[in-house]
RNA sequence: GGGCCGCUAGCUCAUCGGGUAGAGCAGGGGACUUUUAAUCCCAAGGUGCCGGGUUCGAGCCCCGGGCGGCCCA
């Protein structure tokens, strides 16, 4: 959308057209060739309000009600002095039926092309055949259709063409269209919800100076003025946090984050994530919280807490089950395991369940590694996985029982890796030595560890009070909530390599 | 990064033991006064993803590359 000012802009430079008479032809000489078509059209009615309003009306029946309807002709059915067309707007669909007898320029009308977008206005009817239709006296031509869209009966199904044309998909598959305003009512249901338990929505930065808040290899560009290499962020939680130093007790993020990693059906380099904060709570207090906004949200768009995806049962109805890493590890190889196991076991494992086990990973590592190699896939969910090792859980408070492990969860539904949840590690010391564990790794060749940030140990030395939170990757709730298989489904322009 | 699969008209798809390609829809022209993917007639439409090779001859076989999908890492 331009600015504002670039509007007036055009006004002041003497925009041809008057609105609110549509066909009114522009300036001559503009030299655009577009003089016939309008710069607005006043709509009276939508296809979905004219159903609603006049569906009950028996087969042959007229009324002398005029509306105005806009929208893409999707068919057209020319019958010699008379002709149908069928009209798609935003809200659904609707006949114009348009006679020699009764229409201005019918001839014109009968020659539409499927993709043009017209502009008609006459009275409301049903025909013989009881189809609800506009009896067209005057239309417009709103946009010439130039490129044909796909067949019309099966439209569009080249997945590439899917996605790198999404303006195509759109319109040639309606099911694009739920899928994508499915993903704009989760998102409205988030955050009334989140606004309803008093947390403020935030925006901070996604160009950072050290990449933070995550394991994830960053895009890297560069600021001219200040010469400087910046981050795309792969995470917010760094800044959220410092929020909550500053004394916003309850926040929220909405937002863009970037990973430079390979592209799946679950994953795309960038997408969008919800991170939350809360103080005075730990990892016990997000349980309920999440369960119930995730709840909140399925019966908002989908009316109901029980859900198919993939063809099998999804039952998001609270409370979803707990269990810790430990005790799915030691389930699924048998044996029981901890991040105590003695390392070399461990390692043994790890290689059974066909792992190669790096020499630097200590316990901790080696148990989740084993655990996603073996238990992880096959969990359905919903269930919480908690007790995940402090050594894999840089930013996350220990266990006030276990230092070896941290107070985090995950959530899996699905199959998916939905939420990672925990309480906050708020000790700048303890923080410290975990960023420098980082680093080492990082020296030691791990791409995705994470780097020193002194900025944000300063914050910390500033006082985070104790503070639970959690993320949740939003795109994979939209594939849960619109039982979509592929990411790149409920992504409006998914990320392609570049046509060549 | 590896494996498998795909790429033919604007769209959806065919064709063949290697003999330079066909349909439906769309688009163009025409007929038609209540259609519902309307119907009927006519004409047109292709560097078969790109580049090499084998062959008398390649959309088809071989090699390399591109883009996409799925699986694996």
């Amino acid at each position: 959308m331009p600015a504002a000012d670039d509007d007036f802009d055009d006004a002041a430079a003497g925009t041809p057209g008057t609105p609110g008479t549509p066909g009114t032809p522009g300036a001559p000489g503009a030299g655009s060739g577009d003089h016939e078509i309008p710069y607005r059209f006043d709509r009276t009615a939508t296809a979905g309000e004219l159903h609603d309003r006049y569906g009950s009306l028996a087969a042959g029946e007229e009324t002398g009600d005029e509306v105005s309807v806009a929208g893409r002709v999707m068919l057209v059915r020319p019958q010699g002095r008379l002709a149908f067309a069928t009209l798609r707007d935003a809200s659904g669909q609707v006949q114009l039926f348009a006679l020699a007898a009764e229409t201005r320029g019918f001839e014109a009308f009968a020659k539409l092309a499927l993709g043009d977008w017209v502009g008609a206005s006459g009275r409301v009817v049903k025909t013989r055949k009881g189809e609800l239709s506009v009896k067209v006296r005057d239309w417009v031509l709103l946009a010439k259709a130039r490129r044909g869209f796909g067949d019309k009966w099966k439209g569009v199904t080249d997945v590439e063409t899917r996605y790198r044309q999404r303006e195509v998909d759109l319109w040639a598959n309606e099911r694009t269209r739920e899928v994508l305003t499915l993903r704009s009512r989760v998102l409205s249901a988030l955050r009334h919800d989140l606004e309803g338990r008093g947390f403020v929505e935030v925006e901070t930065p996604m160009l950072h100076a050290i990449p933070g808040g995550a394991a994830a290899k960053p895009f890297v560009t560069h600021h001219n003025a200040l010469d400087t290499d910046l981050y795309l962020r792969i995470a917010p939680e760094l800044y959220l946090k410092r929020l909550v130093v500053g004394g916003f007790e309850r926040v929220f993020e909405i937002g863009r984050v970037f990973r430079n990693e390979g592209l799946s059906p679950r994953h795309n380099p960038e997408f969008t994530m919800l991170e939350l904060y809360q103080a005075y709570a730990d990892h016990t207090d997000l349980v309920p919280l999440l369960e119930s906004l995730v709840a909140n949200v399925a019966r908002a768009v989908r009316g109901t807490t029980r859900i198919e995806c993939e063809g099998r049962q999804v039952d998001l109805t609270p409370p979803w089950r707990r269990a810790s890493l430990a005790e799915l590890a030691s389930e699924a190889v048998g044996r029981a395991v901890d991040v105590h196991t003695e390392p070399d076991e461990l390692r043994r494992l790890v290689a059974e369940a066909g792992q190669d086990p790096q020499p630097d990973w200590g316990p901790g590592k080696l148990l989740l590694e084993l655990f996603e190699k073996t238990a992880e896939t096959s969990l359905w969910g919903p269930i919480f996985v908690a007790g995940f090792p402090a050594e894999v859980s840089p930013l996350a408070r220990r266990d006030r029982h276990d230092p070896m492990l941290a107070e985090r969860f995950e959530v899996i539904v699905a199959g998916r890796e939905l939420v990672n949840g925990f309480s906050e590690l708020n000790d700048p010391d303890d923080q410290r030595r975990r960023f420098e564990a980082q680093a080492a790794a990082r020296a030691a060749g791990d791409e995705e560890a994470m780097m020193v940030d002194e900025e944000y140990l300063r914050a910390l030395e500033h006082g985070l009070p104790p503070t639970a939170g959690l993320g949740i990757g939003i795109d994979r709730l939209v594939m849960l909530l619109a039982d979509v298989a592929n990411i790149r489904e409920v992504i409006a322009f998914p990320t392609l390599r570049p046509e060549r």
